[in-house]
DNA sequence: CCATTAATTTAGT
DNA sequence: ACTAAATTAATGG
């Protein structure tokens, strides 16, 4: 097996899939991080990062989707968020420490760019616009997660079934149909109950005309009541 | 390369 | 925990 990698040096001047930090960056910027990144691709399933491990390039998500987990040391799974693409992955493990604090799997194919990290380092401490919307990604992202947390550690199995329902519908896919990227167990993870339990309210969602799934095609049919469902608990 | 079958994973009870 | 169904890997042509 023979790559030329003299072909792949990145072009960020051109790159469709810029964040919204990197949009700003400057066409000599630009070019610094074409010559100190690598764009890579993963097949589904495949494993990004694992907890524990040092932190060392940035990784930004190009497209396809990511779970964010930790494994407990029973092996059990507690999936954090989903990762859309265009955002980077693990900004907080890399600046509050020099190791990474969750496990990244991809759960679709996926395309990620690794990012020197000094030279990103670099553009945050010189870029003053660069650093600012980096700053704007990271605190939405801890406010969204905060509340998703403070509302399942109050709500029953219901409420949470329908916040996750509801997560995918507004946050990851923005439709109100959906093709879920988990199995029954992560999504069970998502919200931490047993796949039992959260299979079980599915279908009595299901059986109440609340939402109607063929295998892992979701369609929300009563919005309304699952919102409500998602408020009272 | 495609078709069968074996093995693993997933979903529901 | 167990079974059925579905998905994926291995085998052989």
């Amino acid at each position: 097996m023979i790559s030329d990698f003299s072909q792949l040096q990145n072009n960020c001047n051109d790159c469709k899939d810029k964040s919204c930090a990197a949009a700003i960056l400057h066409p000599a910027e630009l070019e610094i991080v074409s010559k100190n990144s690598r764009e890579t691709d993963f097949k589904k399933g495949d494993i990004l990062v694992q907890a524990g491990s040092m932190t060392s390039n940035i990784i930004y998500l190009k497209s396809g989707l990511v779970k964010e987990y930790i494994k407990s040391a029973t092996d059990k799974e507690q999936i954090l968020q989903i990762v859309k693409k265009y955002t980077y992955l693990g900004l907080p493990s890399q600046f509050g420490d020099r190791v990474n604090h969750y496990s990244y799997a991809a759960l679709t194919d996926v395309k990620v760019c690794y990012i020197d990290v000094n030279v990103f380092n670099k553009l945050i401490r010189e870029n003053g616009n660069f650093a600012y919307e980096i700053l704007v990604s990271v605190s939405r992202d801890s406010l969204y997660n905060f509340h998703r947390f403070m509302n399942q550690s109050q709500k029953k199995v219901y409420g949470r079934v329908a916040d996750a329902i509801l997560y995918f519908s507004r946050i990851i896919f923005d439709q109100e149909s959906f093709e879920l990227p988990f199995t029954r167990q992560e999504f069970a993870d998502l919200i931490g109950v047993s796949r039992e339990s959260s299979t079980r309210v599915l279908l009595k969602f299901v059986a109440e005309g609340l939402l109607s799934i063929q295998g892992r095609l979701i369609t929300i049919e009563k919005m309304e009541m699952l919102e409500t469902i998602s408020k009272n608990g």
